[in-house]
RNA sequence: GCUCGGUUGGUGUAGCCCGGCCAAUCAUGCGGGCCUUUCGAGCCUGCGACGUGGGUUCGAAUCCCACACCGAGCACCA
């Protein structure tokens, strides 16, 4: 049935409803791939944290937590806390570099912490609530090995340690923090319900033995250290979250601790899972652990290689943070995994730089031709939607370079941009001294060029390895950081400017 | 095996809770046109999607059931 058939029928059945409908007026909200906080109302102050784990310089995966949680804080007027959670000096260990990159990562997409702990210097709290939960008979030590527990806890079975007195388990637990045991030999486990029907929320640990020192001085000392879903449930309560936002692999986590903040009578805060990203665009697969890995082997020259999707790189590319950040934040919070374009990144990009950015030529791997009969100087614009900015001044001393596609057939023109048209004869370039209509009405081709004596040689560094060249003379008078626009090619970040120039290219 | 999520154009997203101006929004992408001394910007325009099968209903993207497919957890990782 059409919607023209279903109006109809509704006006036979019931003409009051339809009246109904065509009076409700369409509410045109802006566009908002975020949507409300949930239950946001019921709380005085949104409070939210990033809680990363410091184990190597961000992905552009990574980025996606302050980009969204940095937006709800803003829109919100809310507070955020990053919180590094690096409590397992052995398997996860922390990467000591990691806290400051972390910081300035965040700093580099537009947002700053309301405040920074880390979880490795609160285990003296965390053993606190160990011991309170202990009192209230929510946790027992359990000396099972890891392969026995497995068994029983998928038979839906206690272990015998489950029925230890709390005097006993109390004992034992101080005795793990004062490093009595060897890692393996015993764990506290959070008391659950043995037989609840997800095998996943089963009495599952809270602390473990680890021999290895935390890489952190103030934290090298511990050897009793707690899992995740202890030491974020009790921070989260101690820091009064109000909202908890992050992927979907722990959505069991929440399930976990709301059996911890039932001992302990608190509220669990609010909670939003989102899916896992993947980005299109790069080889590299986007993991901390793989790419470390190729930058040891050699294949990657570092973080901030184009070729890894990483933060650095993008920033390496003159990428601005507050483009990443308007992609992530366009990836909304579905459960469901999702793909970000980087052309998505890239066009947030355009736009905020287009506007500011100055053109210049860059010719990639160039051909010779000397031209004759022409002006000394070719004048193109600085940026041609602002005249007022004024025209570059680029010589020409007999000869330029163009790329190779660019030449045209002999006997054929070709326009030199801000320069003129010129024909191909034999092996040269004579001026013709046409008008711009050549272009407008004759399709002459318009192209960009460079002097072939006075020019900048120049790397341009891309997704698909180095691309050499020749700029334009005038790029000499840009610095490392300043961004240009090389027409035809594409944005670019300037990285050197001395005898060995090189910029990072970002997008067309 | 047990448990928990998800599935709207190439990509992302809105709509789903509370069925009806939804032949489905917006963005990006791609194509065409205009403009332009850039393959950029701008303007105009086009392309393209409700996983499958049943059910409920006057009416289903929306509610119910089944199936398929994808993902996550069941770690002394985060």
């Amino acid at each position: 049935m059409s919607p023209a058939e279903r109006r109809e029928r509704l006006a036979e059945l019931d003409p009051d409803r339809l009246t109904e409908l065509t009076a409700e007026t369409e509410t045109d909200e802006d566009h908002d791939p975020l949507g409300e906080l949930p239950n946001a109302d019921a709380y005085d102050e949104i409070r939210m944290r990033l809680a990363p784990n410091p184990n190597g310089p961000w992905h552009l995966g990574n980025a996606r937590m302050p980009a969204v949680i940095g937006t709800y804080k803003d829109r919100y007027d809310g507070w955020m806390l990053c919180r590094f959670d690096d409590t397992d000096p052995e398997t996860k260990r922390p990467d000591l570099d990691a806290y400051g990159d972390i910081l300035d990562a965040i700093e580099y997409l537009g947002f700053e912490p309301d405040a920074v702990i880390r979880a490795s210097d609160r285990l003296e709290t965390y053993y606190e609530y160990a011991r309170e939960l202990i009192e209230l008979g929510g946790a027992y030590t359990c000396t099972c090995s890891a392969e026995t527990f497995s068994e029983l806890k998928n038979a839906g079975e206690p272990c015998p340690h489950r029925a230890k007195d709390i005097e006993t388990v109390m004992e034992e637990f101080e005795a793990m923090i004062a490093g009595e045991y060897d890692p393996g030999d015993i764990v506290l486990r959070v008391r659950t319900d043995i037989e609840h029907k997800n095998p996943a929320l089963r009495d599952w640990a809270a602390f473990r033995m680890i021999d290895t020192p935390h890489p952190r001085e103030e934290a090298a000392g511990y050897r009793c250290w707690p899992i995740l879903d202890f030491q974020s449930g009790i921070d989260d309560q101690l820091m009064e979250i109000s909202h908890i936002i992050r992927g979907i692999d722990l959505q069991d986590s929440a399930r976990r601790q709301r059996f911890l903040y039932e001992y302990f009578d608190w509220e669990y805060p609010e909670v939003v899972h989102w899916g896992h990203v993947q980005i299109d665009a790069y080889d590299v697969k986007m993991s901390t652990s793989t790419i470390k890995g190729l930058i040891a082997e050699g294949e990657l020259d570092g973080w901030d290689d184009p070729r890894a999707p990483t933060l650095a790189s993008l920033r390496k590319r003159g990428i601005q943070g507050e483009a990443i950040v308007s992609a992530l934040v366009e990836l909304g919070t579905s459960t469901s995994d999702v793909d970000l374009a980087l052309s998505a990144v890239y066009a947030a990009n355009r736009e905020l730089i287009d506007d500011d950015t100055d053109r210049a030529f860059f010719v990639r791997d160039g051909v010779e031709k000397p031209v004759v009969n022409g002006p000394d100087a070719g004048t193109p614009p600085v940026h041609p939607d602002y005249d007022e900015r004024g025209d570059r001044t680029i010589p020409v001393d007999g000869a330029v370079v163009v790329e190779p596609a660019d030449v045209p057939p002999n006997g054929e023109r070709v326009w030199l941009k801000g320069y003129g048209c010129v024909r191909h004869t034999r092996d040269a370039f004579e001026f013709t001294g046409d008008g711009i209509d050549a272009v407008r009405e004759e399709d002459v081709p318009v192209v960009h060029w460079v002097p072939a004596d006075e020019n900048v040689p120049l790397t341009l560094r891309t997704m698909d390895g180095p691309v050499t060249g020749h700029a334009e003379p005038g790029l000499r008078e840009y610095a490392p950081d300043d961004i240009v626009q090389f027409e035809r090619v594409g944005f670019a970040r300037i990285d050197a400017m001395n005898d060995d120039a090189v910029a990072y290219f970002a997008h067309p």
